[in-house]
DNA sequence: ATTCTTGCAAACTGTTTGCAAGCTC
DNA sequence: GAGCTTGCAAACAGTTTGCAAGAAT
C-alpha cells in the first residue's frame, strides 16, 4: 500500500468520523493518525498503544481499544485474530484488499494480492447464495528454493 | 463429515498420540473422544469443558487446554481463532477439510466445501514460491433468497 | 452549556503454569 | 517404581467497563 492510498484513507476515516457525529478528540485523532502511517498491515491494539506512548500521543489503552471497535464498526479497518490477539489494518474505501501469508518458519507475515482467488471468491458467494461482506484468507508455509538455486 | 470419518480420525489419533509417547490417560482420552464425537466444526476449549463436565467426564480446564495444545502440535486439529477466543476442529488425516461462511445477521457457521477454490489456492502457494501447509478460508455474508423465490 | 471523550483503575474472560497427588506403562 | 498427567489455584494477557474530570462543538 503506498503513502497516497493511506492519506486517501486518513480523509476518507475523518471524514466518515466526523459524518457519523463523531467528534475529533486527541486521543481518536492520533489513533486514526497513528493508523494512516503504520496501519498497512496487521497491528494489534497494544503495539497501538506502546507506539503512540512511545510518541507522546493521546491514546490510553482504553481509548485504544474504544477507538479500534468504533472505526471497525464504521468499516474503517479490517479486524484479524491472530494466536488470540486481535489485529487491525486500514481498510480501503475502494474495496481494495490484500489476504496473509505466515511463514511456518520465521512468523513472518507476507501480504499478497491475487485476482483469481477473488474471482473464485466472488463466484463462491454466488454459489452458497449469500451476498458477501467481507473474508479472510490465510496461508501457512515455508519458503521454498526455486529450481535455480538449487545445488 | 461422517460417522465413518470420526471413527477413523478416532483410531488415528489414538495411534499417533500412542506413537508420540503419550499415556492414553482419563483426561486426554475424554477431550479426544469428545471430538471424535462432536468436533466436527470449531469448538472452543470452554465449549469442551463444559461438555465433558456436563457429562461428568474427567477433563479439567488445563487438562483440556493442555491436552488441544498437544492435539494442535501433533496435526490432529486445525485450530482457528474467532471473536478472540480459539475453536478447534477435527483434521482427517487424508487432508480433506472445510472452510467457514459467517452469516452476519445471526452468528450462524456454515461450513462448505469447494475445490476450485482449493484449486486457486495450491496455484497460490506455486506464484508465491510457498509449500503450503495449511491454509483457512472465512467468508462473511448474508443470506440472499434467490431470484425465484422473490415475491 | 451541553454532550462526548478521556484516562484510570477495577473487573472480566480466556489461557497458561507451578505444584503436590494420582495414575499409566 | 519411575515418570507422565491431573486438578487446583494462582498468575497472566488481552480486553471491557464504570466513573469523575476534561475537551469539543
Amino acid at each position: 500500500m503506498d503513502d497516497a492510498a493511506r492519506e486517501r484513507w486518513l480523509e476518507h476515516a475523518t471524514r466518515v468520523l466526523s459524518r457519523a457525529g463523531l467528534r475529533a478528540s486527541a486521543g481518536r485523532t492520533a489513533v486514526v493518525e497513528l493508523l494512516a502511517r503504520d496501519g498497512g498491515c496487521l497491528l494489534s491494539a497494544q503495539e497501538i498503544v506502546r507506539a503512540l506512548h512511545a510518541r507522546g500521543d493521546a491514546g490510553s489503552n482504553a481509548t485504544v481499544y474504544r477507538t479500534l471497535e468504533t472505526l471497525h464498526g464504521l468499516g474503517l479497518v479490517h479486524r484479524l485474530d491472530r494466536d488470540g490477539v486481535a489485529h487491525y489494518e486500514i481498510a480501503q474505501p475502494s474495496g481494495e484488499h490484500h489476504h496473509h501469508l505466515v511463514d511456518e518458519d520465521t512468523g513472518e507475515i507476507v501480504s499478497f494480492v491475487d485476482a483469481e482467488l477473488e474471482r473464485v471468491i466472488g463466484e463462491l458467494g454466488r454459489r452458497l447464495r449469500v451476498e458477501l461482506t467481507g473474508h479472510d484468507v490465510i496461508l501457512r508455509g515455508r519458503r521454498v528454493e526455486n529450481a535455480s538455486q538449487h545445488r
